[in-house]
DNA sequence: TATTGTTATACTCTATAACTATA
DNA sequence: TATAGTTATAGAGTATAACAATA
């Protein structure tokens, strides 16, 4: 058995915590979401579109801090896959509104509840109300 | 003024929010850090060598969940800048011991406290306590 | 003149296979 | 046979510049 290491740095930084943090999250939100062929970016995509159809591409960058050159083969791909259509603007010509289809629907129903089954999974630890207090200050960081 | 995005489902998500969070407050840390040229791995790494001197590659590894192969770079570039240096391992041939330098452990005494002010910065809307509990509550669950 | 969406491209980060030297 | 460190390389993620069409 090796000294253990001393990382008590590290571990006093929030940075570091929400990012060891968010990495093994989405680590088994990777595994779970396997079955559907969606990766976090693609999941988080399909979310606002289910949410908000006729969502536009630049609404998704601003919404999910995606820079526009790196969203358009996410929709390219997700439109050749039957899970979102997009549809001419009704007030501007530049802009495609972008809709789930009802495969993309369907698709996101389990794909929602399964994300709510794996979040669980990997936060069993935490109390309900732990939980809630964790989202409430993290999202006091960046929102 | 556009209609809101409707995020509520995204923003309900440990995973999401702590990625948020993360990419947040590492941007703050970069910023930062320019003046030291250390990104936030580069940080890491130096931090663990000066905690703990005569720490392995492989146990740097483990430590901070990095692949080998993307560790060589990394160690390599750090002693030509003349922050560390590598001595052959006391009991084992095969590996080398990891030692900070004069000019690392005077660069990092410099960093970390940076640090430590930059995460106040980023954080600044959380009280000493909330800090203390996001902390604990991050390390449920990836430690 | 500014914005939406796009192409091309470069840079970084991460991942895998295979090798060597030593245990 | 297993482990520490390395090389080469492939893939994914992220970045900037420049363009056409529309506002």
């Amino acid at each position: 058995m090796p000294a253990p290491i001393n990382a008590r740095f590290l571990e006093s930084l929030i940075g570091y915590n929400a990012r060891r943090a968010a990495l093994s999250i989405i680590g088994g939100f990777m595994e779970r979401m396997a079955m559907f062929d969606l990766k976090p970016v693609e999941f988080s995509v399909l979310s606002l579109v289910l949410h908000n159809p006729g969502i536009t591409s630049r609404q998704l960058c601003a919404a999910l801090g995606i820079l526009p050159p790196n969203l358009v083969g996410l929709v390219q791909s997700l439109v050749q896959r039957g899970l979102i259509v997009r549809r001419p603007h009704p007030h501007d010509g530049r802009a495609m509104g972008l809709h789930p289809t009802p495969k993309g629907e369907a698709l996101m129903a389990k794909a929602e509840a399964t994300v709510i089954e794996a979040e669980l999974e990997q936060t069993q630890r935490l109390t309900e109300a732990e939980r809630d207090t964790l989202l409430r200050l993290l999202q006091k960081i960046y929102l």
